[in-house]
RNA sequence: GGCACCAUAGCCAAGUGGUAAGGCGCGAGUCUGCAAAACUUGUAUGCCCCAGUUCAAAUCUGGGUGGUGCCU
């Protein structure tokens, strides 16, 4: 018997988080986020992450399991997550998953086989060399040696996907095509949030905004120490920005703009990911007159969709 | 009022007689161990308006209109 799972994702802004914890309060469940930087420590201000309040004395799971510092990767989302769920429903609630980083959440819900070929920071650094001295086309040409079909999927200019498959036929392993079965782990209710895109992307500069006078500047000063080039947090939109103000390679004004920018960007990816999500239930946030009202329709669907009671 | 310069996509901008570069933005998409990453892709039947020269004009000429700078 497969496990219940309510899943809520959409692009960032949109009001997951206060709706998981309203839909966790009313059908007896815990949160399990999805989002791939929430999960760093320290990251508070710039990443949205819900505080004591916002959490409404709702348990909330893969938020703080990473140091910045550390690399952190899908493998390891994947299988602490999937601990997670796993825990909740054993204790007789709800897991309810909650984010915005479609990668993880695919993993999740199809679980994908990663393999075994764990990142190898030397290697990669070694093709990054390669990739600066060659160029993008001589680097896809090793691919194209080993593996043709894999080199074919993939676009000369994306060097890193590149480098990932010659990691992994290094190590002897197949680089997967793609076309693997979509196997469902779970009895899932996938709930998509969206909004206008003109309101959805004012929201995002009035977020940031926000975001800046609560200290997100100080929290990046605190966290740049810990940091190295290679952290993956500081992928982290917001942070990269900040910390190149801080080097006094733009202003704060540009910086500012630039979050923006890239929050927008962002929110406009996470939509083309979602949309192919298979049995995803639209909910167009700016449609509800509250937020109680979405919270009303959401948790009858959920209800519905999942036996639940 | 005089002189000079300028007018190309939502924005910035190249192009000075041969059939509209590029960047940004915006839209669409890809995604199996860095994913808030990386990457792909679409986006001006037309160059302020009118007339003229020419086989051919965003490009040359004349006249408008609008803007900018300097002078009075």
């Amino acid at each position: 018997m497969k496990e219940k799972l309510l899943v809520l994702c959409g692009p960032t802004a949109t009001g997951k988080t206060a709706l998981g914890v309203r839909l966790a309060q009313a059908l007896n469940g815990e949160i399990v986020s999805a989002d791939s930087m929430q999960l760093y420590r320290d990251m508070d201000v710039g990443t949205a992450k819900p505080d004591a309040a916002e959490r409404g004395g709702i348990a909330h799971h893969m938020l703080d399991v990473a140091d910045p510092g550390q690399p952190f990767n899908v493998a390891q989302y994947q299988r602490q997550a999937a601990g997670a769920i796993a825990d909740i429903a054993a204790r007789g609630k709800l897991p309810i998953l909650c984010g915005g980083t479609g990668l993880y959440i695919n993993a999740l819900l199809y679980g994908h086989d990663q393999g075994d070929t764990a990142p190898d920071a030397a290697f990669r650094a070694e093709m990054a060399g390669y990739l600066a001295q060659n160029g993008p086309e001589a680097l896809h040409l090793l691919l194209q040696q080993r593996d043709a079909a894999t080199a074919a999927r993939l676009h000369p200019n994306n060097a890193k996907r590149v480098i990932r498959a010659l990691e992994i036929l290094r190590g002897g392993g197949v680089v997967p095509d793609g076309e693997s079965p979509q196997k469902a782990c779970y009895q899932a209710c996938i709930v998509g949030l969206t909004m206008q895109r003109e309101l959805l992307y004012r929201r995002i500069d009035a977020r940031v905004d926000d975001m800046m006078r609560r200290g997100l500047t100080d929290e990046v000063k605190k966290l740049r120490e810990r940091l190295t080039p290679a952290s993956t947090a500081l992928q982290a939109i917001g942070y990269k920005e900040l910390i190149a103000f801080l080097q006094r390679e733009c202003s704060l004004d540009e910086a500012v703009a630039r979050i923006k920018q890239q929050s927008r960007h962002y929110a406009k990816r996470q939509m083309t990911w979602f949309r192919r999500m298979p049995d995803i239930r639209w909910y167009q946030v700016d449609d509800y007159a509250s937020a109680d009202a979405l919270a009303q329709d959401v948790c009858v669907y959920a209800k519905d969709r999942l036996e639940l009671n």
